[in-house]
Order: C-alpha cells, then structure tokens, then sequence
RNA sequence: GUCCCCUUCGUUUAGUGGUCUAGGACAUCGGGUUUUCAUCUCGACAACAGGGGUUCGAACCCCCUAGGGGAUGCCA
C-alpha cells in the first residue's frame, strides 16, 4: 500500500492541509505503508522554494515521516512536478495523436466571455467544442496570427463514472455534467493539475488517494484521463472538510490557521496531531486524549465522519494544557526554555536547580508553552510590579500589619517546615483571617492577589528569597 | 444556475431497526476541594433539520423539502 500526500508550495502548510497529511501519515502507519511527499509546484506564479521548505519544515515539526519525496529518492522521482515535465509531455503527445486529446485556439479572454454569457443566460459553462475538430488550414490560420494553443481533453458525451469511495461511498457523476473538454496543458506547455496528477499517481504507484472533499468534483476528470491512457485507477477517500465557527471552510479570518503559527505560539505536535485526529473521528471508549499509537491503532479510512467538522479552538488549547501538563519532565523544560527566553529572561542568569523547579511547577499553569513567561514572573522577577487592586491590599490595615511582622516571623521558622507554616503564625500574631489574611500574605511574597499554591511557591524560592520580598515590600508600603 | 457531498446537544462525536426517557468530551452554569486562581471532582443545562412513507417498531431504511458545504479556472 502507497499513500501520498501531495501539497502545492503556495503559501504556508495550513490546518485543512495538515490534516490530511496527518490522515495520510497515520494511515500508512496503521498498514505499514509507504507515504510519497511530492510537491505539486505547476502554478509557476504562486509556487515558491520558500514555501516549499516551510511545509517540509511543517510537516516534520507534526512528527510525519515520509518514505519518499523531493529529499528522499525511493526509485519513483522525481518528486516535484516542475521537473517532470517531460514525462507529462510524453503522454499528452500520445492523447492527442490517438485524439483523445485536441489543440484549442481560444484565448483565455474569448473564454472569459464565453464563461459570462453562460452565467448570465443560467447555463452551466460548459466548453463548447469549438476547437474539437480543426482542419489543417484552420490551426495554420491561428498559428499565423500569434496564437499559442492550449491541449483539451475530449469528454465522451453522457458516459456514467462510478466511484467508489472509501468514506463518502459509492458517488455516480455523468461526463455531461464535468464542463465538457477540459483543459490538461496550458498554452505556455504547463500541464494542469487534474491531468497530471493521475500520471504521477500511476508512476509512483499510489493504491489510496486520501484527500480533502474538494476533490471529489474534481475526480471525474481524472478518472475519464486514466481511462483515455489504459491506467488503472487507486482506490479513492474524500475527507470531509474542516470548517470554521461560522461554517466556512476554515481560513485565516477564523484565527490561527498556519501550522507555522502554531508552533510559535507554543502548542505541542503531540496535542495538534491527537486534536486533528479528534476531528470527524471518535475513539471506541469516547477517550480523546490519546497516544499515537492508540489513534493509529483504531482510526481507519471507513470510521471517518462524512460530514463536515467545526475547528474549536478552545478544545485544542484546552488539549495542549492537558500534554503540557503530563510530558515528560525533561522533554517539557527543553521545550519552555525558548519559550521563557523569548519573554525576555535571561535564562543563564538563573540557577538551574531553581530554573528547573519553577518551570516544572509553572508549566501545570500553561495553555501555550508562551504562556511560560507569565506564571514564571512570581519566581523570575523579585522586584514585580503591582496592580492597583493589590497595591490598595498592602497599604490596607492588614497588609501593613502583615508587611511588619512577616520578617521576623519567617526569620523564627524551623528549615523544613517555614513555608508550610508562614501564613498559619501570621494568623496568630496578627488576628487576622481570611482574605485579609491570605491575600497579603501572597502579595508578600509574589506582589500578586491569586497564584499558586503559596507554600509551594515559596519552596521553590527559598526562604532567602522570600525574606528579600518582603523587605522589599516593606521598603516600597513603608508603615506611614 | 448546474453537478456532487453532508445534516444527532453551542462544538466534536457515540449510535448501523427494538437495550435511546439518545451516551462521552469541550464549552457554559452550579456544588465540593484549594482560606486565592488554575488543576481535580461532583452535578445541571442541552440534540436526532422538517414532512411523508416502509415496518409491530425508526436517530438508524426509502422519498421529498429545507439548510449547509464543495465544485463549476490556461489554481491545486
């Protein structure tokens, strides 16, 4: 089994896009097959290296390997199409000589009005054959005067094509209703997507062509061209689309939707990959948060929803916290560093020891590993800056009386048992209690009304540290 | 317009003729835990698009309507 996943190097890889690469990848895991990455790079204006590189860089960032492809020969290359045009031209020249396949002298603006008048008259655009059967005379006659000649590909009239569908199921379209002879080779001798691809399908020996719903129009066409060249067609599944709230096919103005941007706001592959798996697909005990290996071993071609899946954003955050929260250690403080850098910490200036317990304790706090640098400044940053709200508490009654008494009473705490204790013995010499309590007690300490867990937190700082905040607070609130 | 696909809670799904007073997850709301926030936990809210058939019986099968999506390119 062959499967491919076959991108155009126009723009960023984005999440319609990624998910069928994602499919793709698990798919060939679960039966061992092969995935070819070939670059479909024929839109000359809109392809660029860039691009290309970004997906490739994209698609390893997901964790998807593929066995072939523009960097990895497997015997079926080349695998971008800009280069295999001479294995194209090869076929075309065939079709038209068994005449299967026309030259068409209208321009593209003659075209146009054709396709115009159609609209407005309510008809299907539908070629109209006036290329189909050109004498010798009439083609020098076009030839003379400039013109460059597209090739068409003839549709036999009211022919029925059957497919049948892994996902959507058995889909019947007549040729009549495709928009007649279609073009397979522009007239600068680029050929067309809908032509070629059914080429490099065959050559590289692709049995499962598992694509986006948007193809499913499309497929007729390319199965009339393996048909007209003798070839054998693969086995076809159309995915249903991914959408945005509003029920659009999903695109830039629903929020994020580069792969790219993904990565630097700090989701983790794993959460993308389980979320995208999640979507037009259920596991058999309703459990959504999965190892790959388990969605690999359940997921398959005939369980994916037919119909169409809303992107939630809010579910995969929610996911990405549940990862962040249960990697690995070392594996989760190897991926937040950058993270805390890129907030403006000078990682190196910190102890490791203490660098480490706070972002091991801090990522059970983070959505995004971004959100890092956050719920890192109650460790990071000892001289915090305050919030109006939090700097009313500690000029209240009960934050100066907490502000004085706090350094002596965290001087006389036993080593092992000062943070565990601090806010207990501060109860008892100051009376108070409650949020009049607690809250300045942790404003002491952090310069924040809410945080984590208090005694926690000032474990990881140590007691040192602890002392330096709250003289610092004192010196800032002096008792007036 | 035409062709094709789709239609279960707000979202994502389970459900393949009786076990469905329709199950899970996210979101939302409320309780508990945490003298904070988050986590965690318990609970509540909430759906078979509509109409016709078929059948003893329909979320499940058939037809129609409506709605949504895709295609209709010398884009892929």
């Amino acid at each position: 089994m062959r499967v491919r996943f076959a991108p155009s190097p126009t723009g960023f890889l984005h999440i319609g896009n990624a998910r069928t690469a994602i499919i793709n990848h698990l798919i060939a895991k679960k039966y061992n097959a092969d995935l070819i990455l070939r670059i479909e790079d024929t839109d000359m204006e809109r392809s660029t290296k860039e691009s290309e590189k970004s997906i490739l860089e994209d698609l390893k960032w997901l964790g998807i390997e593929w066995t072939e492809g523009p960097d990895k020969d497997g015997g079926c290359g080349p695998y971008r199409q800009s280069e295999r045009f001479d294995i194209y031209k090869k076929y075309s020249d065939r079709l038209v000589k068994e005449g299967k396949a026309y030259y068409c002298y209208c321009s593209a603006e003659e075209l146009d009005e054709m396709r115009a008048e159609a609209l407005e008259t309510g008809r299907t655009s539908t070629y109209n054959g006036k290329c189909r059967s050109l004498s010798a005379e009439e083609k020098q006659k076009f030839t003379d005067e400039g013109r460059k000649p597209t090739i068409r590909f003839r549709v036999e009239e009211n022919h029925e094509i059957k497919i049948r569908d892994l996902i959507k199921g058995e889909v019947i379209f007549n040729s009549d209703n495709i928009g007649g002879d279609f073009i397979i080779v522009r007239s600068d001798g680029v050929p067309v997507y809908n032509y070629i691809v059914v080429i490099d399908d065959l050559l590289m020996k692709i049995t499962h062509v598992i694509r986006g719903e948007d193809h499913l129009s499309n497929t007729p066409k390319q199965i009339l061209i393996a048909e007209a060249l003798g070839f054998e067609r693969p086995v076809y599944a159309h995915m249903a689309l991914v959408m945005g709230d509003d029920k659009k096919k999903l695109s830039k103005r629903h929020g994020i939707t580069s792969v790219a941007l993904y990565r630097s706001e700090g989701y983790l592959p794993e959460a993308l990959v389980n979320y995208i798996s999640m979507l037009g697909w259920a596991s058999e005990t309703g459990e959504e948060i999965l190892k790959i290996e388990d969605i690999i071993s359940q997921i398959d071609l005939d369980n994916l929803a037919k119909s169409a899946a809303v992107f939630d954003f809010k579910k995969l955050k929610w996911m990405n916290a549940n990862y962040i929260r249960s990697a690995d250690d070392e594996v989760i403080y190897r991926q937040l560093l950058p993270f805390l850098s890129a907030a403006g910490y000078d990682i190196s200036s910190y102890d490791e020891n203490f660098l480490r317990k706070a972002v091991l304790f801090s990522r059970n706090y983070c959505e995004l590993l971004s959100d890092i640098g956050q719920h890192m400044e109650i460790f990071l940053n000892d001289k915090p800056a305050v919030d109006g709200e939090t700097e009313e508490l500690l000029k209240s009654e009960a934050g100066q009386l907490i502000i004085n008494s706090a350094t002596e009473v965290l001087e006389n705490l036993p080593d092992d048992s000062y943070a565990d204790q601090f806010v207990d013995v501060i109860k008892e010499k100051t009376g108070l209690k409650g949020k009049n309590l607690f809250m300045p007690c942790r404003a002491v300490i952090t310069g924040r009304m809410h945080g984590p867990d208090l005694a926690d937190t000032m474990k990881i700082l140590g007691r040192g540290k602890c002392l330096e905040r709250i003289s610092y607070f004192k010196t800032r609130y002096p008792a007036g």
